[in-house]
DNA sequence: AATATTTAAGACAAGTATGTCTTAAATATA
DNA sequence: TATATTTAAGACATACTTGTCTTAAATATT
């Protein structure tokens, strides 16, 4: 798996948030029953974007998250570091220490380049392009695709 | 994390097979010894690589295992694919169900090129240029890389 | 000030991946 | 045939990820 489910959780809710232009708090209980995901764990999740300053969060009534910046300013690589980490782009794809340092793996220079393919992706495109995206092609953020896009 | 432990191993072990010209059984105990990887671990991973036809296996004294075909005829894909399975090549980045059909998500289009490139680069390399280009350039598949290629 | 609402924090449970150990089955050699 | 060696199979243990639940802290409203 590229991205662990928490990872994916955090994406699809940045998107969400993303489509509201304009940058109200939206609680994590509408969150969680709009993107169909467990409430508690949703909230640990979103809780390492607020601690990256991805999000904001406002305690008490009206209360919730909000992107921290224009959608156009997150790309979907912040959001992936924040929960994952860079160890995919660091890391030695055999599991080996110290990748590409001294003795690099057989597999090396080909993952490097691969890895910088996914990077590149997850680099150049943003959350409020995304969202645009799904808006516009009616595309879906949830299993069941019954999420509407405000 | 792009490739399970286990996958990792069974690619190590693989890359040391195919630097075996001759194709002789070696056992696992060698293997795991050779690659510091649990030798019961390895076996049952080995297992997996058996059961597909990657690799034949024999029991007894100078038993062990070696490729079921000669190493530039083993992709890099087949062994990934034998132990994790297709599901990074088919599944859905934000694990909707039904990846591409009817409504796609706002990622699919990136992620459909950028999981092309990874296929790409784990199908057009196999165990054998992979073995060989790690014995001639002193590369490592060990974590001390005190591995020696024969 | 009191209350209701909402995020924050952490304990705990369940599920999956990883790792260890024991026994069974097969095979070469004496 | 008897023995040693090696893979096969499965039980069991450990670690990590994922998911649930409870309590605390903050904040808007009355
Ligand atoms: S050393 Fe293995 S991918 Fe860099
Ligand atoms: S539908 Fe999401 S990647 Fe294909």
């Amino acid at each position: 798996m590229l991205l662990s489910k928490s990872c994916v959780y955090g994406l699809r809710a940045s998107l969400f948030l993303a489509s509201n232009q304009n940058s109200e708090y939206v609680s994590i209980k509408e969150l969680s029953k709009q993107l169909d995901i467990s409430f508690h764990f949703l909230t640990k999740i979103l809780q390492q974007l607020t601690a990256v300053d991805l999000l904001k969060s406002l305690k008490g009534p009206n209360g919730g998250v909000r992107l921290s910046k224009p959608g156009d300013e997150i790309t979907l690589l912040d959001v992936v570091v924040a929960i994952d980490g860079d160890d995919l782009f660091q890391e030695c794809v055999l599991g080996l220490p110290g990748c590409g340092r001294e003795k690099p793996c057989p597999l090396h220079n080909i993952w490097a380049a691969t890895r910088g393919d996914i990077r590149e992706m997850l680099e150049t495109n943003n959350l409020l392009d995304m969202a645009k995206k799904g808006k516009e092609g009616n595309l879906r953020i949830t299993a069941k695709g019954d999420f509407e896009w405000v």
